[in-house]
DNA sequence: AGCCTTTATCGTATTTTGACGATAAACAAA
DNA sequence: TTTGTTTATCGTCAAAATACGATAAAGGCT
């Protein structure tokens, strides 16, 4: 097992490279046409299964999943296991940090 | 010529995916940790050259050079020819527009 | 004109992403 | 236990992203 990205390493050296990371990650997240819809029916739903969202959008069950771990990989979606499924919702908390943290980050 | 991407025609039907698919493209320019080293880059000196930016990061140059047009093909930064090289400059407008956006998005 | 500096683009190789079908795993209900 | 429902994961494939060196293009200077 090798190092990690030493990019990444060398970025880390300065500044406060730590935020500017994570708001990546979750502007990654979200760079992506279907998660944005995956969140826009959380939002309106409130929370849900994978189910509905797989007859929402025109997408293959497998895929919707995919999506859904990227999601959850970010921190963006919270999911548990509720019954035969898993429910999820969206991760208002980090939501609202993340969008004082670009706020800032814009403004500043 | 055929038609684009047939998910996306389908995404388009209903809502407002028009801002939605914008915000997306935002996201995903910024969702790199080099492009947000850049952004932050351009913050802090309001307008560089694209070999400033080669020597601040560990990045060749023709490495850093894409990613300034992926940001400026996002609408995130702006370039203008100014003299020998490019003048860069962050799109203070369209952060704000797309801070807005998200803001309204992630409250509402 | 010739030269130097700067940056965009080309060609390429590697890695990651995004999509799918098929299958496994977890749970409820009969 | 068996069956049915739901979702996560595996394997695969095509497409996109990321990085690099090399080169072309554009502009300033002598």
């Amino acid at each position: 097992m090798s190092t990690a990205n030493p990019i990444k390493q060398i970025l880390d050296l300065d500044g406060a490279p730590i935020e500017l990371d994570a708001m990546a990650r979750i502007c990654k997240a979200m760079g992506h046409p279907v998660r944005m819809r995956i969140i826009e029916f959380l939002k309106a739903e409130k929370q849900c299964y994978c189910g509905q969202i797989v007859n929402h959008l025109p997408l293959a069950q497998s895929t919707v999943s995919q999506h859904l771990k990227n999601l959850k990989d970010a921190g963006v979606i919270i999911g548990e296991v509720e019954g035969p499924g898993t429910c999820y919702c969206l991760n208002k908390s980090l939501l609202k940090q993340f969008k004082n943290n670009l706020a800032k980050f814009i403004d500043e």
